[in-house]
RNA sequence: GGACCCGUAGCUCAGCUGGAUAGAGCGCUGCCCUCCGAAGGCAGAGGCCAGAGGUUCGAAUCCUCUCGGGUCCGCCA
């Protein structure tokens, strides 16, 4: 139930009816006419903008149109008053019996209260985190995985079929040197000193997999040449890292529906078969790459190449697929894995990248606008860096040292639920600043205290209610049974209107893909909530629980109750834990 | 040299896909605790939306250019 959407359609039954009564031309678009909250509350309740879309193609003054919408929207359910206002607008005043029907509403919808019709059970693969079987994830990582796990959420909140998915790179140079890095490792197990030369990579992440390579293989590879000791010990060292990398994601709370093996396609003849399709479009092609203009690599030479005409849907400049010496490039099997994302038949991809890949952006959505013939839209989100701080200072990371901040590092700081808040909080275009000794503080200062502190004193507010009139008086079945009526003080009725916004606040973040907007929506009901709770203190008679008045206690109960659901289920879609109890 | 992202209050950031007088928190100033949770509440000051053009009824939002900051740029993944 979407008051505004509503309304919206009546909008459009008064330019219909106008139309048919020859007051519009035919045909009108109307696409851009739109029911919106007024910034300023004087200015009612919904304003529509529809008299100044139709102004120009209907040649007419945009407050003529205005005023005989205005006639028509007067007649309309719930209107109470119609005003033509600035230059055309139609500011629309509802009865409160409105907005108490919307409380209704979400009461009897609870958790569903505000779930979008949006995706319309149409099929999205959303592909996050996708880093590298090498070690464990960091705070980049957790970034994108929690922004990419919140994107799922909403979209699934929002009715697409949701498909979670993590591309394992287990196929490149990347996981050899993770193999030769365990097998130091096995070594030093054995006894031996070790040292980690510089390309290899030198985490004490890696030392428990030398031991299990010992408990595994015992000294079998220790006189062996690399060729007989590579392969199994990658398979083994990189399935130890996947197996760390889920643990920290389950911690995090993320689960993936799809994990995607990079070594799945070679040698099955996947790549080739994607390749080939490209040739078969003619985007294919044999030939040597201009140099990059301005700053020239230092060793540049021609060569040629196997390239991909990415050009020919949208990249600056055509992509070698191959390198000069035949292997493929990165690249080659990433149209591969994607050629396999569009046979799967989904209606939409999206790829979740750090912001280190932005340059990557256009040679996918190239690839998949040819793999798909223009079908399977590709949209990719780039989150920024995150840079971490603690008592003020910055908190470095370096790779090479193997002493980078880890998810797990987070973890044990904040905890999963304020890592992710926190890192909603943030637009994912933007650089985010990441405040350990902020984001524990328990104060207004805090956005995740403060919207779990008013899910929690909603809690609070209920378990009250159930010591005064007993636990099964303020059931969500006894609250939805209250009088509802009861509720007319305005900023009763303003606390609902926040609450009627929520269903149009999933429809935008969803639609836009950007889930910080249920971060800071939920901050605004909170926000909401809280102020209404404390002019309790000047009037009794908004308090919410009222001894010697049950049927006012309980419609009061049952808003706030309202409050409470939207509150869960929007932490809910962020993948945070709504807290009965701030401790 | 080029591509992508960013530039909004002193600071950290929102800004509903082009709408009315520009929003929040922190910081600053002034009031306020007999109250279901004061780990706060209310109010105020604070802005050339980086700059310049353009598009139109209307621009922080779209286009072009300039200036600043970040990320990246053929046999690394």
């Amino acid at each position: 139930m979407n008051i505004f959407e509503e309304y919206r359609a009546a909008v459009l039954d008064a330019i219909e009816a106008l139309t048919a009564e020859g007051a519009l031309p035919q045909g009108l678009a109307t696409s851009a006419v739109s029911v919106e909250p007024p910034k300023d509350p004087a200015h009612g309740d919904l304003a529509t903008n529809a008299a100044m879309v139709l102004a120009k193609p209907a040649k007419a003054k945009p407050r003529d149109i205005a005023e005989r919408l205005a006639e028509k929207l007067s007649a309309a359910a719930r209107v109470e008053g119609v005003e033509v206002a600035g230059p055309g607008f139609l500011n629309l005043r509802l009865a409160s019996e409105a907005w108490r029907e919307i409380a209704a509403a979400a009461l009897a919808a609870g958790p569903d209260f505000g779930r979008a019709t949006l995706g319309a059970g149409k099929r999205v693969n959303v592909e996050y985190v996708s880093a590298n079987p090498t070690g464990p994830l960091h705070v980049g990582h957790t970034r994108g995985a929690v922004f990419g796990d919140a994107l799922a959420g909403l979209l699934a909140f929002a009715g697409w079929e949701v498909t979670r998915e993590y591309y394992v790179n287990d196929g490149g140079a990347q996981v050899d040197v993770l193999a030769r890095s365990a097998y130091l490792r096995y070594r030093e197990a054995h006894g031996e000193t070790v040292e980690i030369p510089d390309g290899l990579y030198p985490g004490d992440y890696l030392e428990p997999v030398g031991a299990a390579l010992k408990e595994a293989f015992g000294d079998r590879f220790m006189d062996a040449a690399e060729e007989a000791w590579l392969p199994e010990i990658r398979e083994f060292a990189t399935a130890r890292m996947m197996d760390l990398i889920r643990e920290d994601l389950a911690a995090l709370g993320v689960t993936m529906d799809v994990y995607y093996s990079e070594k799945s396609l070679y040698g099955t003849g996947r790549i080739e078969a994607a390749i080939e399709d490209l040739r078969g479009k003619d985007l294919i092609y044999e030939g040597v790459l201009e140099p990059p203009k301005g700053k020239l690599p230092e060793d540049w030479e021609p060569r040629e190449q196997t390239l991909f005409r990415s050009s020919a849907h949208g990249d600056d400049t055509d992509r070698p697929v191959q390198k000069s010496n035949g292997d493929w490039t990165y690249f080659a099997p990433d149209i591969a894995y994607h050629y396999d994302k569009v046979s799967r038949g989904y209606d939409l991809l999206i790829d979740v990248f750090g912001a280190d890949h932005g340059g990557y952006v256009k040679r996918m959505k190239a690839a998949v606008s040819a793999l798909s013939a223009g079908r399977t839209p590709l949209e990719i989100r780039l989150c920024q860096l995150v840079k971490l701080f603690k008592n003020g200072e910055e908190y470095k990371m370096s790779k090479r040292a193997g002493t980078f901040v880890t998810l797990r590092d987070l973890l044990d700081e904040v905890g999963p639920d304020v890592t992710r808040f926190v890192m909603l909080t943030r637009k994912n275009d933007a650089p985010l600043e990441f405040d350990f000794t902020k984001a524990l503080e328990q104060s207004k200062d805090n956005p995740v205290f403060y919207v779990q502190y008013a899910h929690a004193r909603i809690a609070s507010a209920l378990r009250e209610g159930a010591k005064a009139f007993g636990g099964e008086a303020v059931s969500d079945e006894a609250l939805r049974r209250a009088d509802l009526g009861l509720l007319a003080h305005p900023s009763q009725l303003a606390l609902i209107k926040k609450l009627a916004e929520w269903p149009r606040q999933v429809a935008q973040a969803a639609s836009a893909a950007e889930p910080h907007r249920i971060a800071f929506a939920l901050y605004d009901l909170a926000s909401s909530f809280h102020a209404h709770y404390h002019e309790g203190r000047d009037d009794p008679g908004l308090r919410f629980v009222a001894e010697g008045d049950p049927a006012g206690s309980a419609a009061r109960l049952a808003m706030i109750r309202a409050v409470g659901v939207v509150l869960a289920s929007g932490l809910n879609i962020l993948g945070v834990t709504p807290m009965e109890e701030m401790r």
